[in-house]
DNA sequence: TCCATTAGTGTCTCACAGACACTAATATAG
DNA sequence: CTATATTAGTGTCTGTGAGACACTAATGGA
């Protein structure tokens, strides 16, 4: 029995949520798109599997990652039976994937406009979008998604392209506040029209408030 | 490389919650208590397999089931590299298990006394705690380790025994009262003291009002 | 300097969570 | 048979947080 671990990578870009997809150069399902994924070595543990193929496929290494699910029906590699264990990862927009002889054909989709994609990775994906948006409400996962210096008008974009819904400015402003775990910061984004300010994530606050049993309101 | 099922199976005895645990009669780990498991099968999906087990260890079939982690350092078996997909199941206290061959060593441990376990079985059983709390809050998993019909004590009591605290009747009662999920029955419980009205799970309401995104509020 | 655009701010209402104490129905002991 | 112990069952009040809702502030560009 051969086991690989297959990562849905997700990311935000232009207020849009994608996955990064690559396209499959050998058989079976040549020319389709597949999350990119391999087989575990013999002397490694699941989870460093999942870092090392992140690490090949898009040249990043510390971003949010966390196993998903086991699919592990009879059919669903034509090859033999292959179990995989899938993971999904988080990574901020601005950091750009390395133009990698791998990553040639790799390519970021908006999750609402996918093909038909090889095996059984559209159930996978499906799998994936449902945890993220569960895990959005009750962690910090959203911040993943941005650079380390943000506005809140990001934050909220980043909220209503998961959620795909349109979320209230203020009211979305309040919960941050009480919330108290962004650091407001002595700097402004210029470019737009009236400068916003940055902020960054208190990581710190965080973890106090989820040890007291305080969840992520949206 | 080698794959295995693992299932944490939960229930719940005079206001307990108990695991079922076997103990190892073939190295390694002689003798020491473990969760029932074994080998997928290559012809048979991973949830079969699951079932399987179940049935196998426990003369049950029609249970909660549900994947819970897979779990795959390098060292955690010593028989070589084996990757194992935990499940957990919740079954009610009114079913016996069958007294089977294979069950022979087969025992009810609270989860608050354990012994020192095999493999990483510890471990397994406290992601499966953690996830069934979890899932007490926001799903109507509880009902599953209660008979057919059932007494609005008797629930609360599983929700404390789960939760390791305890409710308020009448706020317990009162939020029940709200979802409608619970179909009054025209019995009672007899040979306590006052008899109290028996109940049963109305799934169909529930199923609605999920759909709604209305959830389970303890 | 005027206008378009994005940032930023407060109140009110409603629903739900948690704290809290007594009456009702039966079994059992004397 | 009566008293007592035990478990079942019920309602109110208060505080907190979610969601609906509209205007002013600061800038860039025409």
């Amino acid at each position: 029995m051969q086991v690989t671990v297959d990562i849905v990578i997700f990311t935000i870009q232009s207020g849009v949520l994608k996955v990064l997809l690559v396209k499959r150069g050998a058989p079976p399902f040549v020319g389709r798109f597949a999350i990119p994924g391999g087989f575990v070595h013999e002397d490694e543990a699941l989870d460093q599997a999942a870092l090392r193929e992140l690490r090949e496929e898009t040249g990043v290494a510390d971003v949010y990652l966390e196993q998903l699910y086991s699919f592990g029906d009879v059919g669903r590699d034509p090859r033999g039976r292959v179990i995989t264990v899938a993971y999904f990862a988080l990574i901020s927009a601005d950091r750009p994937l390395r133009a990698d002889t791998d990553a040639a054909e790799a390519k970021w989709l908006a999750v609402g406009q996918l093909p038909t994609l090889a095996f059984d990775h559209a159930k996978i994906i499906d799998y994936a979008l449902e945890r993220l948006r569960n895990k959005l409400e009750y962690t910090t996962v959203g911040f993943q998604l941005l650079p380390e210096k943000f506005t809140l008008t990001e934050l909220q974009e980043v909220y209503e392209a998961i959620l795909e819904r349109k979320l209230d400015k203020r009211n979305f402003r309040r919960k941050l506040s009480l919330l108290r775990i962004l650091k407001p910061l002595p700097e402004y984004r210029r470019g737009g029209q009236r400068p916003a300010q940055l902020y960054r994530f208190a990581a710190a606050r965080f973890e106090k408030l989820r040890d007291k049993g305080i969840l992520f309101p949206f």
